[in-house]
RNA sequence: GGGCUCGUAGUCUAGUGGUUAUGAUGCCGCCCUUACAAGGCGGUGGUCACCGGUUCGAAUCCGGUCGGGCCCA
């Protein structure tokens, strides 16, 4: 009867489920909590999850091998920018359309069915989490948390409202920060344009020609011989009439453009840099959606693109413009939607990070890293920050800042801790500012960043099961390309509110892409999905596939690899299969047979194989341990162990079975972590040994109860005899094309040592040996 | 442009100073039909990306170049 893999995992899932096998419960066992990505809900699943999460799981089930009460708990990120953009694209309907109470209604009810759905992707995937207890970071147990830990912060001068140079993103219409940007590569017309002045003309280059109302002053390098006597003097703003100032800085580069450049309130961040270093005038000529306003004279009421082609046009035809050059340039975008970012002035919050800089750094020189050269980006990333983390959006969906302001004196009133959580902007009821006294008091119309909360998952995830002592946690997993965004993030908070590293290790994920090496995305069309695979090949070999490689290297998504890994799954059921037919009517010891010379050969073999996979398994190098314990099972175990049980048991050996069965299960307990469907419906099988409900109660096996014998290396010879032999014969019957012919073998080696298994030689080689001559080296003769 | 990283048979991969470079998969040949839809034996296939340096000795260490990836400017 061959395996329905598919019907297997089916089947040993609801064992699971039944028995409540991953239910989290306190108990007396040394804590170890992991802290596991929520993921943006989006109802579906992709192989950047298939190959992450399963590194997660074998940490958690081997941990819990281990003799720990493993935390390992699921939650969603379900509010903020994302959610709104899933729900409005699921209902058609947008947040500026509908009154803010059934928009909140909508994002509830969507983000909760792709949850639901996301679970049972997960749970198909046999991650060893409790499904039914998962924690939303939109729920109010999360709110509660999120905006107690922003009150302190704003009580203690670290999170601020402020009125500056802020990134935001037109197309959503909200204020964005440094971590919500991504760099794309775009072509674009690099302009060059005549600025006039007493002295002659300067000519600068720009991408940005629609920003000619915003210019507050023309940048040349002091060491620039071309414009060193026009430094200090005055130009006319060409369409606009009013002047600027030349000024120097050596930002600037000779060889860009010509060498000049036109600062403006606000074209890019390097204009923020010189306007607060040169103490520059502001003019500000676009608002928040991005539509030109006023003060930008001609091209009020347009937008960004029309407004560039207006302008191009109007320097064109009063001979302005120099010329025109088609230029690829890379530009920040807004990550949730491709458009490029503007920079205004704006009233927002931020959370100081600027000034924690050194500690932040040293924060994460404490932290342990899998593996420690990715630490290295952390630091880049920390020592290069230019902003303080504005937190503020101006949207729909997300956690509200629990915050009044008093529209009289200004003064800004918190929340009350037994308010919380609460949503100023649909209560106010009742409120009166305490400064002033005034009744004219208006709850904060913005949210808050997503990050703003998820980067308090180590403290949301302990106190969905009340363990907030257990801080910091263990251990972080999540992938590479996001250390800039949630690794800084949590650990700057669990800085600022613990004074502490928020887990003592992190382990990174790599990136998953297509065959050919190429990023997997939409507009490429190259996105597999993680059901077809599962579906195909079964959970057990998408997870040897997550196993086949470092989990912080990217991996290229091969179908090869997963045909090898149900191999593997497969290979497993028939040793099991055979082993049950072989013991049936034996009743299992629970202990190795130690006399024979084959169990003493098979159990040394395995006491090294547990020491390697243990190792492997304690750096985090699953994949090491599980080509270790492959080459055991396959070649040591299945071509040669399983092959002399066969003939010691058709001998009357009954007892070796014991051993058969010992070292099985040992194998079984040591793929357990990462195949744990396969593994545990082979360990309901086995007519004895099944001790547990589940493998996955069973612990790790103890390498000190695991002997070892000196007679291993007699084993080996024998081996080594078998494997000449084999091949002696195979390439005579090659060369010869002779086909039962009797063949006289004359075997050399060990006399002493082949001699005894000269019977089981011949059962393995399927040959007779005429002859044992004795000699230190193996080597077979043969005559016909 | 910068930081990090990777580059080893058609494909994937082990190997961080020491014989003839590991294993898997693919392909070819032979055998077996015994738990195995891929069970065994053998073969094919590599300028270890390229150039230079250190060394008695380099896939491995150093420098540079080229190419892929991530992050950033």
């Amino acid at each position: 009867m061959d395996l329905d893999i598919g019907e297997m995992e089916k089947r040993v899932a609801e064992k699971w489920d039944s028995i409540k096998l991953y239910k989290f419960s306190k108990n007396n066992l040394p804590l170890y909590t992991i802290d596991v990505p929520p993921p943006t809900i989006s109802g579906e699943l992709h192989m950047g999850h298939a190959f992450s999460y399963p590194h997660q799981d074998f940490l958690a089930r081997y941990k819990r091998m281990r003799g720990f009460n493993v935390y390992y708990h699921l939650g969603f990120d379900d509010n903020g920018l994302p959610t709104e953009r899933y729900t409005e694209k699921r209902t058609g309907k947008k947040g500026s359309s509908l009154p803010l109470r059934d928009f909140i209604s909508n994002c509830l009810e969507i983000s909760s069915q792709a949850e639901e759905k996301m679970s049972s992707l997960f749970r198909r995937l046999g991650l060893s989490m409790d499904f039914s207890d998962y924690y939303r970071t939109i729920s109010p147990e999360t709110q509660k948390i999120s905006q107690r830990r922003f009150i302190e912060l704003a009580k203690k001068g670290d999170a601020y409202r402020t009125e500056g140079p802020t990134l935001r993103c037109p197309a959503c219409g909200t204020a964005i920060s440094q971590i919500d940007l991504k760099d794309v590569s775009l072509k674009t017309d690099f302009v060059y344009v005549k600025f006039s002045g007493e002295f002659g003309d300067i000519i600068i280059a720009t991408t940005r020609p629609e920003m000619m109302g915003a210019c507050v002053a023309i940048c040349v390098n002091p060491e620039d011989e071309r414009f060193r006597e026009y430094i200090g003097k005055k130009v006319t703003v060409p369409e606009y009439g009013y002047q600027v100032s030349i000024i120097s800085d050596d930002y600037v580069r000779k060889d860009v453009g010509t060498g000049a450049e036109m600062i403006c309130t606000f074209g890019d961040q390097n204009d923020v840099a010189l306007w607060r270093k040169h103490g520059l005038e502001t003019r500000i000529i676009m608002d928040a959606h991005g539509i030109m306003n006023h003060l930008s004279g001609p091209l009020e009421g347009m937008n960004i693109r029309d407004a560039r082609k207006h302008m191009i046009d109007l320097l064109s035809s009063s001979g302005k413009v120099v010329k025109t050059e088609r230029i690829e340039h890379t530009v920040n975008v807004h990550e949730r939607c491709d458009t490029p970012i503007e920079i205004g002035i704006e009233k927002q919050w931020f959370i100081r990070c600027l000034n924690s800089v050194p500690q932040l750094l040293e924060m994460g020189s404490r932290i342990s890293w899998f593996p420690e050269y990715m630490k290295i980006r952390y630091n880049n990333w920390v020592s290069g920050l230019k902003w303080d983390w504005c937190i503020s959006r101006q949207r729909f969906y997300g956690i509200p800042f629990p915050v009044w302001i008093c529209e009289d004196c200004g003064a800004i009133q918190f929340a009350t801790d037994d308010e919380l959580p609460v949503d100023p902007r649909l209560s106010s009821d009742g409120k009166i500012c305490q400064n002033c006294g005034s009744p004219n008091i208006k709850g904060e119309s913005d949210v808050m960043d997503t990050w703003a909360t998820s980067s308090l998952t180590p403290e949301i995830t302990l106190a969905h099961h009340d363990l907030q002592d257990n801080f910091p946690m263990d251990i972080r997993v999540q992938a590479h390309d996001i250390i800039n965004t949630w690794t800084f993030t949590t650990i700057l908070r669990s800085f600022l509110h613990h004074g502490d590293i928020p887990w003592k290790s992190i382990l990174l994920s790599g990136l998953v892409h297509d065959p050919s090496g190429a990023k997997m995305s939409k507009s490429r069309g190259n996105i597999s999905a993680p059901e077809y695979f599962i579906q195909t090949y079964g959970a057990d070999s998408l997870r040897l596939w997550a196993a086949s490689g470092l989990t912080w290297d990217d991996i290229k998504l091969k179908e090869q690899e997963l045909v090898r890994g149900r191999r593997t799954v497969i290979k497993l059921y028939n040793a099991g299969k055979l082993i049950s037919m072989l013991s049936s009517n034996h009743d299992y010891t629970g202990r190795p047979e130690t006399s024979s010379i084959p169990s003493k050969w098979i159990l040394s073999k395995l006491h090294r194989t547990l020491g390697t996979v243990e190792e492997m398994y304690d750096s985090m190098a699953f994949s090491k341990g599980r080509s270790e314990l492959d080459n055991f099972f396959w070649n040591t175990f299945c071509d040669f162990y399983l092959e002399i049980l066969k003939t010691e048991i058709k001998d009357g050996n009954l007892s070796e079975i014991n051993t058969a069965l010992f070292v099985f299960h040992k194998i079984l307990l040591m793929y357990a972590p990462i195949i744990p469907f396969i593994t545990d419906d082979i360990y309901d099988n086995l007519p004895a040994g099944h001790i547990k409900e589940s493998i996955h109660l069973e612990s790790w096996p103890d390498r000190s109860e695991i002997p070892t014998f000196p007679e291993e290396s007699k084993m080996d010879h024998v081996i080594n005899a078998v494997s000449s032999i084999r091949s002696a014969i195979s390439s005579l019957k090659e060369k010869s094309k002779k086909d039962g012919e009797k063949l006289s073998i004359i075997l050399h080696g060990d006399k002493e040592v082949l001699s005894p298994f000269s019977k089981l030689i011949q059962q393995l080689c399927r040959v007779e040996i005429s002859e044992v001559k004795d000699g230190e080296e193996i080597g077979v003769d043969i005559a016909t």
